[in-house]
DNA sequence: CTAAAAGGTACTTTTCTAGTACTATTTTGT
DNA sequence: ACAAAATAGTACTAGAAAAGTACCTTTTAG
């Protein structure tokens, strides 16, 4: 329910580790599927859109991989999400029935129409510009503590009843 | 990019149109439609969940129609969201491997995992609870005024290379 | 009784996601 | 310098979900 795709959170995660890492040690994709246990093909596939549009930088050849190439304070999630879940159908305006273009974030923010939906499209928008890079790997320093996590709070039972 | 769908955004813009309106004043599906320009279809579609979760009260035969069971303020989107799009594919647990299954609310907020992906469905969660119906109805008093938006801005011009 | 409106069911089409296979490029080792 | 190996990058395919359509049933005011 309004999740983010796989190749989004692959991507979020792949960035996330390499923030936590030196800055400049390169990762190959290869290490970074082992160490986040994502599927080595998809994480591919999301390096390969944050290379080409230059949050990471990527070494080809043998020895070669990604490295982070901005400070993780200056990575959003907007653009984040938004980089890598492609500039598809963003907000479509509901209100005029005749302009049913895609509204572009610029738009959006300067957009009179008080449309409920176009608001619901821009405050999320605005949570997600102020959430960095930097807040999410905070503690994330390592893969390996995945593994020490006891995972206590199973809870089987759904608890809550819906649907 | 982490748009809501059609079927929530056509269930969200009801809502709101309902509680713009006297609370005692009943509307059918057909008249909504006709004011929020969406089609007939879908949205009925979409009431057709809500009424039957209790968010708004249906009115059966001739000059029937829907009528709000809550107060826009009781109403968050968390709720909204997850009732309209269905508990489909919740955040699964990227962390660890063997425990793929789809965490329920309630077990994501307890999860010790620091898995930035959780961390961003969390904070997403937090964020949509604190957003009400209320909110976004206000000012969407009627839907005429959308025929008043004189849409001046247009900017052709993507402005950001984003693809 | 009739018409209007909700309620329900089922289906088709379209789009997006997830995953796989393949190609191109660079560096290391001989 | 050349070949081999490792890696990035590209392209493609199948499956699932969403969007939209259509039809039929139930209810009830007039």
């Amino acid at each position: 329910m309004l999740a983010l795709t796989k190749k989004t959170s692959y991507g979020i995660l792949a960035m996330s580790y390499l923030a936590s890492q030196p800055v400049d040690r390169v990762l190959s994709a290869r290490q970074i599927a082992q160490e986040c246990h994502v599927p080595l093909s998809l994480l591919m596939n999301a390096m390969k859109v944050l290379a080409g549009v230059g949050y990471v930088e990527s070494v080809r050849g043998p020895r070669g991989g990604y490295r982070l190439a901005r400070r993780p304070e200056d990575v959003n999630l907007a653009d984040l999400v938004a980089t890598l879940e492609g500039p598809v159908r963003q907000a479509q305006c509901l209100s005029d029935p005749a302009n049913q273009h895609e509204c572009t974030q610029v738009e959006m923010s300067r957009c009179p129409v008080v449309d409920p939906v176009h608001r619901v499209h821009r405050r999320l928008n605005d949570f997600l510009r102020k959430v960095t890079l930097a807040e999410l790997a905070e503690g994330h320093t390592d893969a390996s503590l995945v593994e020490a996590a006891p995972q206590t709070a199973a809870l089987p039972g759904g608890a809550s009843g819906e649907k």
